[in-house]
DNA sequence: TTAATAGTGTCTTTAAGACATTATTAA
DNA sequence: TTAATAATGTCTTAAAGACACTATTAA
């Protein structure tokens, strides 16, 4: 401690690095019933998928009860800061998976972690403790099934990602509903998450980080519902968008036909009356990104 | 200063923030001279450019008199992280233009700044002063003319960059040439440099940075030679290469033919017999960079 | 003239897009 | 049967790639 006070002199030392996490997931509406008085076949519709975030209620602080960012600390001399966003991550979601690692490549078991960026700003009684490293996770709806509020936050709770920043965050429980505008949030959250919903939008399009938050194997269907909850301004699913994604040149690695014991084609009637072909994720495909011409 | 004492108690307190600054410049190979015993036509041949760093020699301290990026700290309370990093980069390469902000998008006027990622490992006694942020700079050549060693560093050298890590950073004066493994390299900045190396391939084969480090005005030519250089495996120019990058209809908003005062196209025989067109990037041009078909 | 680089013509293959048609299933 | 979604066929246009050819200049 000592030793510490006397290097302050000549550099700065930090004493824990503070850590907000974004945790997305793409959330399913729960299934039309009979009783919605629709003919009974429109019950094989697809559900609607849109994009949640996880949000904190604080318990009395300097920036009162206001919804914030999970985050924490990382445990100075022990952890690195990419364990301390492994250990908040599991903390706040409950999460008894195995997450030991980052996961900025897709790896298909639900979870993907990646950092976004870190933030500074001068004036710690403007916005509570600075810096912050923002973190960004994308986690299948599946995994977050036991949220619990951990460290000093009140509530956990998932809202749904409003489109533009003139709508609310909303959160519909069995209590009613709970609405957070972007300027109630704590901090410079709403900055971060700007930034984050941005960062997932990005991330979707450019990796095949969707496989994250689909099952193992799926239709192109659900690939292009999962594509369309993060990015709203994404097309309509055409019969080309599938062809397009199945038989170019520079695609055609990136998705394999599922197929069961027997090698036979699996398909899958859970949405749809006529059986679509289930695909998984290729593991090999890199793909090709640039604005100019391929060499 | 006892105030931030009683603060650490709740959460840790940061003193000022560690900022690494990766400047990377693409360099101009002096052009070949009579001397060479060349036939002089060649002498109109393209110079060869390659990538190259920017690192200092530290002044005795815990890790001795090695190679190292150059950086600094952020002054707490009055600069935000990314005012550290230009007031940095202006101070490493002496650099007299008015860098007032981050050049996340290129601005063409040579100097491209971004925030790339922090870095953090528990003992600092391994690395020095953690955690740090690393920016990435991608600035143009005749901009770091007048290099100089800021803050704590002996000497200032622009090294160049190997195709890969089994070969040592170069370089060249008329003293001699000094080389630097990556090995040699002071605290992990062997590690921040090779993800900084990924970053500016991606950023420049994904945006249109490469504005910063070519003319304003510049031949197709030129700009296949700017991002060969940033990436080694970047295909050779070819006569496709052009039409590719001027014909297709979502490129085609990319570039502009220069035109002079009377409207008649800009050329130029810089560097060739027959006079090439040149071209500007166009700063509406808004690149579509996905995996998936186009909605 | 020749060397060097810039740029065009033309043909082939592949990808993208429009849109009609057929297929498969549950109720 | 009908509704709903999956998948194919076919035709058109655009992009990519191969490669021979022409153009412009300096020395």
């Amino acid at each position: 401690m000592s030793e510490a006070d006397a290097t302050q002199q000549e550099y700065p030392v930090l004493r824990g690095l503070p850590v907000d996490m974004c945790i997305f997931t793409v959330a399913t509406e729960s299934r039309k019933t009979p009783q919605d008085n629709i003919d009974k076949r429109t019950l094989k519709s697809y559900p609607d998928k849109h994009l949640e975030l996880l949000l904190v209620k604080r318990i009395s602080d300097t920036e009162g009860d206001k919804w914030a960012l999970p985050g924490g600390f990382t445990k100075i001399e022990t952890e690195t800061i990419d364990a301390a966003a492994i250990r908040e991550l599991k903390e706040e979601t409950n999460l008894d998976a195995s997450v030991t690692q980052l996961r900025a490549k897709p790896v298909g078991d639900g979870i993907y972690l990646e950092q976004m960026k870190a933030y500074y700003k001068p004036g710690r009684d403007d916005r509570g403790p600075t810096p912050t490293v923002a973190y960004v996770a994308l986690v299948h709806e599946a995994l977050l099934a036991n949220l619990h509020a951990g460290g000093d936050a009140g509530q956990a709770r998932l809202f749904r990602v409003p489109e533009n920043s003139a709508h609310p965050f909303v959160c519909h429980t069995e209590n009613g509903t709970t609405t957070v505008d972007w300027s109630e949030l704590a901090f410079d959250h709403a900055e971060i998450i700007s930034d984050a919903l941005k960062f997932v939008q990005n991330q979707i399009l450019t990796t095949t980080i969707a496989a994250d938050l689909l099952p193992k194997e799926f239709t192109i269907a659900e690939l292009h519902q999962v594509i369309s909850a993060v990015v709203p301004s994404y097309g309509q699913m055409t019969t080309n968008f599938a062809r397009d994604l199945l038989k170019t040149k520079t695609r055609n690695s990136m998705l394999k036909e599922a197929l069961d014991e027997h090698g036979e084609l699996k398909k899958s009637s859970q949405y749809s009356a006529r059986p679509a072909q289930l695909y998984r994720f290729n593991e090999e495909y890199e793909p090709w990104l640039s604005i100019y011409p391929r060499p």
